[in-house]
DNA sequence: TATTAATGATAGTAATACTATTATATTAGC
DNA sequence: GCTAATATAATAGTATTACTATCATTAATA
């Protein structure tokens, strides 16, 4: 058994990947063909053959390559959750816990050994690169209900808490952290492939600096 | 002849929509269409049949449904691009500038009567739904290339340089841009479907003060 | 009137996104 | 060690999609 377990909701699958060893290699090598081909590129048909299985039994997992994304994806957010959890006990001001999410979302993530079958840094690059495909459907609705966004809202809701300590005032902190997560994302897209969109060079100590500065400025409430 | 016509890069397109009756019936039925069941499920046989012509006739202006939508996006922001040159000619301090492009960003757009294929609110809604869309795929580097993006740098370039104008020093006025006209986009849809993810209520009132006061906050020189 | 260009009509193909069925192998309970 | 249940493999099949190709018709143009 893992030592660490990152747990997801059950809507997300078919048939819980983490509980048998083939579901795991599903897991392992979906996250490395995803970064290598993209998400719409990717088929079922190609997974089974990678991990020498079947189509039809990547189905039993996921009932689409869809769910398979939110399933990932929201892996990713609980382990980030988990991350955020583990290095605050460390930090005492609101400040540095701000400063210190923000380079979580963006400094490459190193693999953890606990959990050999997810390459985080791997999972790190599809989210940056797929996530907003998970929302921006008509299916949206009912998939909220179903609780495909949830570790994102969860993130989102930590750090309004943590900001609200600094400035109690201030009147937008869910807007803000939903933008600064996915600024983090896309900036570090943009460096890499639109960089007319970006200040920053590679290397992700310049998208730290924009990011925690627009998030203290703005949550101060001087002025 | 149009009084009024938006130039969009000819790689945008196979034949230009804009030069016959039949490719101004494919964008008018298309924004519409789009909007209606979402990119996903948009085929060109569905616009087609929609329009009473073939398959095959769509597939003489467009190469695929994705050269339609970048199609569709860049004359959006060629078509912002002409509303804020227009607005600017009456503002006269960079604030107020900065003011009035955040608010051309969000708030619901007139049909203009001089353009009446393409319903600008509609198209609007679509950038909202679909914008990542276009960049967020493995021929990104390509397309770059072709200039698929080339609407969206220039939006990035115009308030750059405004903002330059408040604040000389401000060393991530790209990323800024690039990150408020996105965030312009993902407020509003979170708005209306992730709640959780926004402070705002409905309608555009505070997004605008959201976004507005970002902007002023993070490109002042003070502190 | 002849030519060209645009469109329509029709057909066809390879790939995709599934669903269904049956066979086989593994494991757990007795 | 036998039985039953479960997981997976093997295989086949279907509807739809995303095109490509061909040829006929119509309209505009020289």
């Amino acid at each position: 058994m893992n030592v660490l377990n990152i747990t997801v909701s059950h809507k997300l699958y078919q048939k819980n990947p983490e509980e048998t060893d083939l579901g795991k290699r599903i897991l392992s090598k979906s996250i490395e063909l995803m970064e290598q081909m993209g998400y719409e590129q990717l088929t079922f048909k190609k997974i089974a053959t990678a991990i020498e299985s079947t189509e039809a039994s990547v189905y039993r997992y996921f009932q689409n390559k869809h769910q398979l994304l939110a399933y990932l994806i929201n892996w990713y957010w609980g382990w980030l959750e988990v991350k955020l959890a583990q290095e605050f006990i460390i930090l005492n001001s609101p400040e540095n816990k701000l400063k210190r999410a923000v380079q979580l979302l963006v400094a490459p993530m190193d693999q953890d050994a606990r959990i050999p079958h997810i390459n985080e840094g791997t999972l790190q690059r599809i989210v940056v690169a797929e996530y907003p495909k998970i929302y921006l459907t008509k299916e949206v609705d009912v998939e909220n209900k179903e609780g495909y966004f949830h570790g994102y809202n969860r993130i989102c809701d930590i750090l309004t808490m943590i900001a609200l300590q600094i400035n109690p005032e201030y009147k937008f902190p869910h807007s803000l952290f939903s933008t600064i997560i996915s600024a983090a994302q896309s900036q570090q897209f943009f460096v890499k492939h639109l960089p007319r969109l970006s200040d920053a060079k590679a290397g992700c100590e310049d998208i730290i600096d924009f990011l925690t500065e627009l998030t203290l400025k703005t949550i101060s409430n001087d002025e």
